[in-house]
DNA sequence: CACCGATAGTGATGTAGGTCACACGATCGC
DNA sequence: GCGATCGTGTGACCTACATCACTATCGGTG
């Protein structure tokens, strides 16, 4: 058995313990309503059109979420590295249909847990609800700043800014995926470290 | 007295009513922690520097957030019309000085609720947590709408959908201040609506 | 009432980045 | 071991938008 898969238990709960206090009994209770998974290389967890139940915290692997226009323009919403939490979160929250994809760049494990599982253990563990509100406000903060970085930064500024926060990428994405994530061409990136 | 002073309390509550179940005795203490303020128009609430103590519920006026670069150019990051909030929620969140500007763009009367106080509602009033949880999903998503549109849709584009998405905005924030969210120059958008 | 600041329209010109086309090396499946 | 596919570089050309400069209008204030 692969070590993520040993250790997901532990995994999960140093990442709890980075902002909330749950007792051992209350992480084995929050724990056990995860659901391994595995994928391959390139498989993809979420279609447009597809009822979302479940949200995906990242053991090992790397996932991204996207939007794909008629003529296969793909952009990025977000990548996904271990630890990291991905779904189609419009979809999960509103109770729709999903508009983006989910897919893995490289074989991937995850933790699933259901939009159910998750209201009933916040419902349920007062702790529970405050991490995942904590979640969503640094979710919120950093979609806020991505934003400013598109409205006065160039390609080039995105670019660098990209690999200072997010340096794990560099070595794992393709170069126009970073690309599809910055909303440029792979060309126009392509040509932005040479001259 | 105004209206919007007299009816404070009613407007949160209706407010807060959408999305959660607070008792009238709940919802009374909720409410004691708000602190009434009116600003003129052109009034500035946060500095960037500042330290970010409040965030603010609008009960009447405009205000809008923003960054503004060395050379004066402005970035609008968020409206705030009547029920809804707004501060430098990075600062906030964070407790780091301001990066942003949050001022009126008309008079405005708002509740002020401070970070301190917001964290001892939530630890104390489960349903309030909910609430802050609820919000944050919120605005999590539209920040990442938000981006998806200035990913693949032009000027244009973008400024019919924030004329179908806040319409209410078309009347009382000049068109400058539109660009200025956008993310594209003032001449640029007055060119826009004519050809 | 006359002036001023804020807002908006418009022309001329520059440029970052998109698009299309093609070439090249690295991987991968058979 | 070989062809197909994927990822990447690069050249030629085009377009959406920025910038600068000027003008016009309007609401408020001494």
């Amino acid at each position: 058995m692969p070590a993520f898969r040993m250790n997901a238990k532990a995994i999960l709960q140093s990442h709890i313990a980075k902002t909330t206090s749950l007792s051992d009994d209350e992480f084995d209770y929050f724990f056990s309503h995860f659901k391994p998974q595995s994928y391959k290389k390139g498989q993809t967890i979420i279609f447009p059109g597809d009822a979302v139940e479940y949200e995906y915290f990242v053991l090992d692997g790397c996932l991204k979420s996207f939007y794909q226009t008629d003529q296969g323009k793909m952009f990025i919403l977000q990548f996904a590295m271990p630890t990291w939490w991905a779904s189609d979160y419009e979809a999960l929250y509103n109770g729709t249909r999903a508009t983006t994809h989910v897919d893995c760049i490289t074989a991937s494990e995850v933790l699933c847990l259901s939009s159910a599982d998750r209201e009933k253990l916040c419902r349920e563990v007062h702790a529970i609800e405050f991490f995942f509100r904590w979640r969503t406000n640094r979710g919120y903060v950093a979609a806020q700043k991505r934003l400013l970085s598109f409205m006065h930064h160039d390609a080039r500024q995105r670019y660098e800014e990209v690999l200072r926060l997010y340096p794990q990428l560099y070595n794992v994405v393709p170069k126009q995926l970073i690309a599809a994530y910055l909303g440029v061409s792979r060309e126009t990136l392509s040509r932005l470290y040479q001259p």
